[in-house]
RNA sequence: CGGGGCGUGGCGCAGCCUGGUAGCGCGCUUGUUUUGGGUACAAGAGGCCCCCGGUUCGAAUCCGGGCGCCCCGACCA
């Protein structure tokens, strides 16, 4: 992309309705616009991101044996009344009516429109298990928006249901997608840890909610240093894992429990903030039973099936990564979801040797660059390319480009190095 | 949903108390300049002062009613 014909609106100034670093820098670096309260338009380079953790999101549930589907934002009330959550649920649903005064509503969650479709198809404990997943936009109209993408009223959400045959069934795939949402979060570049959790609103008995620590998190959390050494990547045996995942300390303070706390040398305790990006239930027969999901058993009885579910909230990971990766000059992106993997910064447009030398960088990295071409001063392109967090930034100015040098700098680290154009491709691309 | 605050050019704000027909910084346009950390000078463009009603000779300013947005709390992926 080239930033003179972008859609990048960055700004000077922080507007006034925003509080905290990732709202900030959010609008400020032009990702996002608000379009109401809690609603918001993703701009190229927002939208960029999203589709990247997405993407790395959709990965690794695939991996997990996971099958993906598109349900739509749009619900039927009478659906909910089979679970009878439409009472219930309050004014956190949209609802809506249309020209033929049908109830509809915005869709919260997906619980009872994916046990619909499966209870419509799957007739046979043959059939199962099932573990399907969308990634869709959801609503729910909270009291009070507020921290821009960590607490909109419309949210990116990956969800997905598991449907077994009985306990050990979604056990294992409970197990299955904790070790896929530790592999996500690991590939994405951030810590983020599972923590026991109540099972709130959607019910049932068994459940973990995964937070990123940054000092702005809503939560405080406490856990054991041990978290910080594991590698999902390498996990192999997922019961070993499991087991190493549920038996090392992590509470949010309201499960914090001291005497357990105690317990743990002193080195080892950790005390922080956590934002959370993810929660994974077990429910067991809730839905099944309610919306009479039954399949046949082997013995031609009725089986229930036991389910889960399991969410990550895409659009809330990019607010929750900033408040983890950020300094005073902008945003730091973590290299696997950076909107641009570098940007190009030509001080000098209309230097021969200069523009020759960045179309150059531009051709080969394509479109993992963005390419600042504008006639704009050296420093306001340096503070730019800072706020945006671009892991890499190729800085090309006469003084180099007559001897074919760039100069390469790391926004992570500040390092710069002074390298010629092979070496400094060579970098950015390994 | 309780408590508080704010709505004035794209953004940040002043003006409102003490009514007299709108201003500053940034951004934008043009020119000159500058050229490695948001440059300088000059000249410009751009505003239903959130909306509706009232008071008044006259309302951004006072009064009433809406709407929108933000903050604290309760709630929450």
């Amino acid at each position: 992309m080239r930033l003179s014909q972008s859609l990048i609106p960055t700004l000077k100034e922080t507007p006034a309705e925003a509080q905290i670093a990732s709202h900030r820098l959010m609008l400020r670096a032009g990702m996002i616009r608000q379009m109401a309260s809690g609603i918001y338009a993703w701009l190229p380079a927002g939208q960029r991101v999203l589709s990247r953790i997405a993407q790395i999101v959709r990965e690794e549930q695939d991996a997990a044996g996971a099958q993906e589907v598109l349900m739509p934002t749009i619900q039927s009330a009478d659906l909910w009344r089979e679970s009878g959550r439409y009472e219930a649920y309050g004014k956190e649903m949209l609802r809506i009516t249309d020209r033929h005064e049908r109830e509809l509503l915005y869709g919260p969650t997906n619980e009872e429109m994916i046990t619909a479709i499966v209870r419509d198809s799957v007739k046979s404990y043959r059939d199962l298990p099932q573990l399907p997943y969308h990634i869709q936009w959801k609503f729910r109209d909270e009291v009070r928006p507020r921290f821009g993408v960590l607490r909109g009223r419309e949210f990116l959400m990956k969800d997905a249901y598991s449907f077994d045959l009985d306990y050990a069934g979604a056990l294992a795939a409970y197990k299955k997608m904790m070790l896929a949402y530790m592999r996500t979060f690991q590939r994405i570049g951030i810590t983020a840890i599972p923590m026991r959790a109540d099972t709130g609103a959607i019910g049932g008995d068994l459940s973990h909610e995964f937070h990123i620590l940054a000092p702005t998190g809503e939560s405080g959390v406490f856990y054991d240093s041990a978290f910080e050494t594991g590698d999902a990547a390498q996990a192999t045996d997922i019961e070993a894992f499991y087991e190493r995942m549920t038996s090392i300390y992590a509470a949010t303070d309201e499960k914090h429990d001291e005497a357990v706390w105690a317990q743990i040398p002193p080195e080892r305790r950790r005390e922080g903030r956590g934002i959370e990006v993810g929660q994974i239930f077990y429910f067991g027969t809730k839905y099944s039973k309610a919306m009479e999901f039954a399949v046949i058993g082997p013995d031609g009885q009725k089986i229930y099936p036991e389910m889960g579910s399991y969410g990550i909230g895409v659009s809330r990971l990019v607010g929750a990564i900033i408040e983890a990766s950020h300094d005073e000059a902008g945003i730091i992106w973590p290299d696997a979801i950076a909107p641009w993997r570098a940007a190009i910064l030509n001080l000098r447009p209309g230097d021969a040797a200069t523009d020759a030398l960045c179309e150059q960088l531009y051709a080969a990295l394509g479109a993992q660059a963005l390419y600042d071409d504008r006639a704009e001063r050296a420093g306001h392109k340096f503070a730019e390319a800072d706020l945006m967090g671009h892991p890499w930034q190729l800085i090309v100015g006469p003084r180099g480009a007559a001897n074919g040098m760039v100069e390469l700098k790391r926004r992570a680290t500040g390092e710069r190095l002074e390298l010629p154009v092979d070496a400094a491709l060579a970098r950015v691309c390994g």
